[in-house]
DNA sequence: GACGATACGGAACGCACGCCCCGGTTGGCA
DNA sequence: TGCCAACCGGGGCGTGCGTTCCGTATCGTC
């Protein structure tokens, strides 16, 4: 690979991290090119579409997310929260963290395995209501994190979500 | 009014409910204009914008859940919940409830004003957590009846948010 | 039954965006 | 230093959508 492809590559990646984040998957392909320095054909010459150039910025912060889950659990039910929090607390910072779990179907099942691993630990522990299912959490997650781009109280909106998964005491 | 124009405006309102109800307010207004037998000029004949033709169809629905909750309440608590019942069950029947909330900003402030009150009775009775907010609770419902429409249950993902709200014990 | 206003349909416009192509340029090896 | 392959920029294509325009058909009145 010549230099400045190699440069040219970074200049693109860095920007692409800097407006996925801010602006979310929706941000156009130009304006990722144009703050780059370059243009759009360039981007194309590295990544082959605009849901490559996104994995390639997103897969490695989420999956790192996915792995710091894995840890060996004391306590099942501080596990999930934990996890929880962190998607939230990342998805607070970063626009792209919600719409990875949209755009790249392949992150989405790494996330639904994970965090269904945690969730049945805590349900058979009977810590949290047992008629959740993976699916639902990861729904309802990623409405949660939608909205914590639109104004909402990212402590509030979790722990409205982190009292509301536990063993149910009747509402 | 000719006879015709009515029964046109008649044919393009049933297309419409049918069409935002089932796919939401990004139905392409061709397909409503389609489904309704008449061409793309004659509903802007009598809708001067798509979200004009949205409001039509949508707003005395809205307008009705949000009267009914101004009902007087003996139990602060679960009146607040019967009308975040009510619009679970609403925007898991049709698509366009969710919508709503986002397209239209008058009956985003309608909600709100409704929402708002409902949330301040039964937290001054100590029966809802103190810190949520009247923007917070609207964003995370909006994110939650999104969520009913991609595979959530909505039993249970309604549940989790009541079950949140209560004034807290700590998770 | 004829005429004018009204309404209709659908082709066309403007815009935004993802993606591709090509003439020109630049890097690095001989 | 000269040459060729690799690379660049940006104009352009195809698509989808909201909206508009206009020639034509239809309604309702005289």
């Amino acid at each position: 690979m010549r230099a400045d492809a190699a440069r040219n590559r970074e200049k693109v990646l860095e920007a692409a991290r800097e407006l996925f984040a801010s602006k979310g998957f929706e941000v156009p392909l130009d304006e990722i090119a144009t703050q780059a320095g370059v243009g759009p054909g360039t981007v194309y010459r590295h990544f082959p579409t605009k849901q490559a150039l996104f994995q390639a910025v997103t897969e490695a912060r989420v999956t790192a997310m996915i792995e710091s889950a894995s840890a060996p659990a004391d306590d099942a039910r501080a596990a999930l929260f934990a996890f929880l929090s962190r998607m939230a607390e990342e998805a607070a910072a970063k626009r792209d963290m919600s719409d990875a779990i949209t755009v790249t179907p392949e992150l989405r099942k790494s996330l639904h395995a994970a965090l269904g691993a945690l969730l049945e630990k805590a349900q058979r522990a009977g810590q949290v209501r047992a008629d959740v299912t993976a699916t639902d959490l990861v729904i309802l997650m990623k409405g949660m994190l939608q909205s914590l781009h639109e104004g909402g109280n990212p402590q509030v909106l979790l722990q409205i979500v982190l009292t509301g998964l536990q063993s149910s005491r009747k509402p």
